[in-house]
DNA sequence: GAGCTCGGTTAAATCGATTGCACTATTGAC
DNA sequence: GTCAATAGTGCAATCGATTTAACCGAGCTC
């Protein structure tokens, strides 16, 4: 039987059992070239012996810190949307898996924020060594302020004239391209854009869109530019909508995957097929895009890399460091839901 | 213009400036009954007119709390799940709400964990006053004897024998029972289980499952109960494996939604129809599951009310209430997936 | 006026660590 | 043998709050 350990659980306790004062422990400890190494060895052997775990909280106490990053999600606060989409499940899966990298915890807010300069004395600033923002929602100059201010913070979204923050994002102009433009290279020719273009990313997506549309010589249809919100059940609202105007198109960019497996619900229950009349394109390739009938294309962002990079700059300015806006690659993934045939048989040696 | 204000950020300074002592400072901001109404005024408006905010962390390190609930996802380890599926979402959003509503952040760890007693020492437990496991794994005994050492957790889950620990759950076996009694009363005389009836919510569904067929007087098939993982791609590779073990049936109760819409993709890939050929019910009514082709029939649980009672559960263990277990309705909500009619048009009065 | 009560306030300890500075002992140079 | 440099350690302040116990003065009793 063990002796009957009394359980050392502060730093003057462990001292004492080293016969050293609670600055050597402490600096035992945390290596400090101060100490001689045998008694380093001596106070981390008795450490290990007692189980002795530091008071991490105790300790960002005295140092200022709190090793916590709040994650905002900046949810469109007229849909309420409640993060619904699984876009947000993958990015904060990402983020939570880097910060537990760099043992940093996760303070998640999600309600809808109506003006997020009162997030300056609240909880997400105060109780956060850092704030990492997804999304810009149409609160651009506001963000603006907040970064003025010195406060640590990277927003996820789209480049915008004068931005003060560090920002990292999708290739939003690219992405909406390689959309549109696949669709017209399947001969498509009315193309229609799903989605609210006064949020940053998805206006940036709609140029990219407007630029294809302009390489093949079409003209835009202000028709066909469709305000989408991003939540399914006002998606389809927005969808039946369309449906009654009869606008006529042929193909639809939308704006997430949600918006499009959406789209593609309502327009089957009004009788369409797709992509035979409809094709569709979505965007993030959520998992469940391949699962969907007819399987979806989307463009492709890898999500979880998007995590770590936001981690690792937003880690970068809380160490004072100069940190430059990142950009993440757009890929095309097609699948059946824009016409495409479906993937050949397994390719042969040539 | 206002005076200069040299900033209040420390209770000294502001007890300094109303003339008082920290320590009468901190009473009356706190409202207790020693301090005179007259000096509590002082303070306040003092406090107000300075914009001074309390420093939370230093209050929280005096009090030896951290007003921090952490959230545990237990994936199965070995699919690496990275909690993709959207009901992790909708729990997550609801946990958070109601933690908000309380003054409390969420702390999250989601890395798949092999042992939960491991957690113990970390910060999962030492940097917060409560701890939320959604799901059990398969931990069950390991649960129990963190639950003996007197640390505040709730678990959701499935009630289990000798279960030590405080239980949230959703009404497993009446679930099952209500998927697979709906497939029955349509007809369906094939029914498969898919789920992996090692994690007990599973098997509690199955039981269900099996008390409808038992109603029924049909004989269970071993061959039809289908091991089937909760993630997306292993799940197809799993469908994929019964197609060609040509396993004969004529419906499918799934685990879970996402798996159910694999269930679909695969088959429908494969040649046959749903529902014509097989008629498919999901579990846990995900966003999605409405808008999928054909729209998903599904057991509802009321998942953001559960996050509600989880947080208040684990609130009231840390407040040395007596907490009891909880169980959630479950419903089933019908469409087309199962081959039932679409809704009918709007009722008429009669 | 001594002794008591009581309302209001403050001094000081405390939570568990880190760190600047002072101090001691050892060593080497002269 | 003296002095300076240096390595190793400890004292005490500090982070920003809460709370116990002590204190002080006014009012009351006898």
């Amino acid at each position: 039987m063990p002796p009957a350990q009394p359980k050392v659980t502060t730093l003057q306790e462990l001292a004492d059992l080293a016969g050293v004062s609670r600055a050597t422990a402490s600096r035992a400890l945390s290596d400090s070239t101060l100490i001689s190494d045998k008694t380093k060895s001596k106070v981390r052997s008795l450490a290990q012996k007692h189980n002795y775990r530091i008071n991490e909280r105790a300790r960002d106490f005295r140092l200022q810190r709190s090793r916590v990053i709040s994650v905002v999600f900046m949810l469109d606060n007229q849909s309420q949307q409640h993060m619904s989409d699984p876009f947000f499940l993958e990015m904060l899966g990402g983020i939570a898996d880097s910060l537990a990298q760099h043992d940093y915890d996760l303070l998640l807010a999600h309600a809808p924020i109506e003006n997020v300069e009162h997030l300056r004395d609240s909880r997400v600033f105060r109780n956060a060594d850092g704030v990492i923002f997804i999304g810009q929602g149409e609160q651009h100059e506001r963000l603006n302020a907040l970064a003025a201010q010195g406060r640590p913070m990277v927003i996820w979204g789209s480049k915008l004239p004068d931005k003060q923050y560090c920002l990292v994002g999708g290739e939003n102009e690219h992405g909406g391209y390689l959309a549109a433009s696949h669709l017209l290279k399947l001969g498509r020719r009315h193309l229609a854009f799903c989605g609210r273009i006064d949020i940053p990313e998805v206006a940036a997506r709609y140029r990219g869109y407007q630029r294809a549309l302009a390489e093949f010589g079409i003209a835009e249809h202000a028709d066909r530019l469709l305000d989408v919100p991003f939540d399914m059940r006002r998606a389809q609202a927005a969808f039946c909508g369309v449906l009654e105007r009869r606008v006529r198109f042929d193909a639809a960019v939308c704006a997430s995957d949600v918006m499009a497996l959406s789209a593609i619900a309502t327009l089957s229950e009004a009788g369409m097929r797709v992509p035979e009349d409809i094709a569709v394109v979505g965007y993030d390739d959520i998992g469940l895009a391949a699962y969907s009938r007819p399987p979806l294309t989307s463009v492709r962002q890898n999500i979880r890399w998007a995590g770590r990079v936001l981690v690792e700059s937003v880690l970068g300015l809380i160490n004072g460091e100069q940190v430059s806006d990142t950009s993440l690659a757009s890929t095309l993934i097609v699948r059946r839901s824009c016409g495409a045939p479906p993937a050949p048989p397994r390719a042969t040696a040539s």
